[in-house]
DNA sequence: TAGATTGTTAATCGATTAACAATC
DNA sequence: TAGATTGTTAATCGATTAACAATC
């Protein structure tokens, strides 16, 4: 019996927070029918050790082969397995602006177990419109659609001022988890997952990143080699 | 003279990563016209410990007063300096889908210093439409645009497998900074920052939480207390 | 066989939390 | 004043990396 997998403990959030990007690049090598891939190639495509990845795939009930690495079909199966691509999570989507609409007919999603049973919005203008095969519902059929249909996960796509009402309507019911597109942070009781995607937080990471290099652009040539720029005066 | 501040050495991820979230419970405070806000209380809000707030103000030029905290005024300014809210960014959007169009329209952006100074599709049929006040322009037209215009930070959403296209024609453009919502990993050279916004690896989140919560629903009734479950068979 | 690669232990590194003197 | 809160140091915790025997 090996120490690893078993899906008891929980996953360490840095671990699981790698896994959708082995699983991208996993399906990549799959389409390419390459058969094994090894740390040391996981590693470099994602820019990784092959310490990290082999600590990561030993929280997968998964074993690789000396010499060959890691069975690519088997690794997509726990990939899939973990982060529940292959169980259906149906999920509603609030807001039918361009956003919800986006989300709604998001061809990854439905590739990776994720299926939008429903699409609401408030505003009567919008209500009654096409996305795609669903049809824009008024927000008062939200209790009764999650109930029925057994919906998990609530997409939050409305403008901030109106996200925390959205969100005590789907925890009111009885809705699982939360993907939050608006940007405020979300209160909600301890029982209810909530996730923030922070779009513009990741444009704020990047304009942080780009203002600190420029500042820290060195004084001599950019095409300086290591050598002269060590020994510059 | 103090240790922290001086914007000199680089800030640590998780640090930036929490200054978004600061910087949106400060405006909030801002306009309820709060003038002064606690490590205490944001910790509070944000799910935090006061000893990490107070850490990571550390890093700020700023300095909070005992008995009351840190002035929400100067909180906002220094958050937002950090995180370029008072310099403009200008980005450019590659994609004229939802997607595309539901980040051109998106108001949070301008009222954070991030500009979009044009969209892009490879598509005559979209090129030539009206976004807000934009007009949707064709590739062969990016280079141009990114240099005239001075436009630090690009945003991709198109499809997956456009991605690295449209990701190299940025660079031969000379951007700085690429915002990636397409589901694949970009490879760029080390002088571009990539940050990836990944929203189905947050549903992904969402979806491992959720079946681990319910694999670990205790066999007790839900409406248990923490002695009676503490004390059950 | 020789060499590449895994799985795992131990070492290192870095982030979070606790503690507390200083201070308003 | 007494009590709340900061800024900072030290302790703890956890994640990453290094190292290496096992193995194919």
């Amino acid at each position: 019996m090996s120490t690893n997998q078993q899906d008891n403990h929980r996953l360490p959030g840095p671990v699981l927070r790698r896994f959708p990007r082995y699983l991208t690049h996993v399906r990549e090598l799959k389409k390419v029918q390459q058969q094994w891939v090894s740390s040391r190639e996981i590693a470099e495509t994602l820019g990784l050790t092959t310490s990290t990845v082999r600590q990561d795939m030993s929280h997968l009930d998964l074993t690789g082969v000396s010499k060959r690495g890691y069975e690519v079909n088997r690794l997509e199966q726990v990939l899939g397995d973990t982060l529940g691509a292959h169980t259906e999570h149906r999920n509603v989507i609030i807001g039918a602006g361009l956003l919800g609409r986006a989300l709604a007919l998001h061809a990854d999603f439905g590739e990776h177990g994720f299926k939008t049973v429903a699409i609401f919005d408030s505003d009567p203008k919008v209500i009654g419109r096409k996305v795609g095969p669903l049809t824009v519902r008024p927000m008062t059929l939200l209790k009764r659609m999650v109930r029925d249909q057994k919906v998990d996960i609530g997409v939050i796509a409305v403008p901030a001022q109106a996200a925390q009402m959205v969100s005590d309507q789907l925890v009111a019911a009885g809705i699982r988890g939360i993907l939050n597109l608006a940007h405020t942070h979300l209160h909600v009781p301890k029982t209810v997952v909530v996730v923030e995607a922070r779009i513009l937080a990741r444009m704020q990471e990047i304009a942080y990143a780009i203002r600190k290099r420029r500042s820290q652009q060195p004084l001599t040539m950019p095409a300086a080699t290591p050598a002269a720029s060590a020994g510059a005066a």
